[in-house]
DNA sequence: AATATTATGTCGTCACACGATATAGTATGT
DNA sequence: ACATACTATATCGTGTGACGACATAATATT
């Protein structure tokens, strides 16, 4: 039962919002790393502040597409100022809907020929 | 002369910004036929409200992105009261900076699993 | 001990999307 | 001829979001 709730209502996600769930689709991180994550996928070109990203955070938990996690690591990894934040599954399925937009909206703009074809992967 | 200008400063934009850049790529139009077009290439999916629209086109003209046209079309054609738009060089180069920068996020989105890989075209 | 980095947070401002509302010309149907 | 729908442009208010500035403090490095 995990499919209820409709994403196409958030849709279009913003670019900034789009890449925190991006950095948190393969593993739950703190706020901090997701920053260094985003910076880090785009080889720099995307920074989020820090008002950006606290601001989006707090967003996307009261949507319910992320959940901070109560479970701490070791210990010895530990640092107990980070807060670390999960995708839930909703989220996941609204990153996956963007994606999916987006995907559209590139087919768009190749048809009207602002881009090279794409080559197969 | 064409290239003195860096589309990045305006990166990234709106969806419905994009939208409109991409209902002019392939040709001059009046803001209701944007609208009508954005409606068509989306399948009803993106209906930009009269609100957006002339928002956007006010700020795409005072961007230098878009110009609005003197010539009128054959009176027999015309319809005084519309307004011509048309995409500059410019406003062409942000919009494949857009799209560019469209194709490198759903790149990204495609590494993190969130789609199926592309199809050849 | 001093400095840089890690880490989270708030606040104010500006930009934008969007619905509501307004105005009026054009086309269609009866 | 009249009514209705559609075409066409425009403005205003509201709410949301990005972002830089600022703040605070713990941890790591030199």
């Amino acid at each position: 039962m995990t499919n209820l709730r409709n994403p196409e209502p958030l849709l279009p996600l913003t670019a900034a919002m789009f890449h925190v769930l991006l950095a948190l689709a393969d593993g739950d991180k703190h706020g901090y790393a997701i920053m260094k994550e985003v910076t880090r996928l785009t080889d720099g070109a995307v920074s989020l502040s820090a008002g950006t990203l606290y601001g989006i955070l707090r967003r996307l938990d009261s949507e319910g597409m992320v959940v901070e996690k109560e479970e701490r690591p070791a210990p010895e990894l530990d640092d107990e100022r980070r807060r670390y934040y999960h995708l839930t599954e909703f989220g996941r399925r609204v990153a996956c809907a963007e994606a999916e937009r987006l995907r559209d909206m590139l087919a768009l703009a190749r048809s009207k020929n602002l881009l090279a074809k794409a080559e197969p992967i």
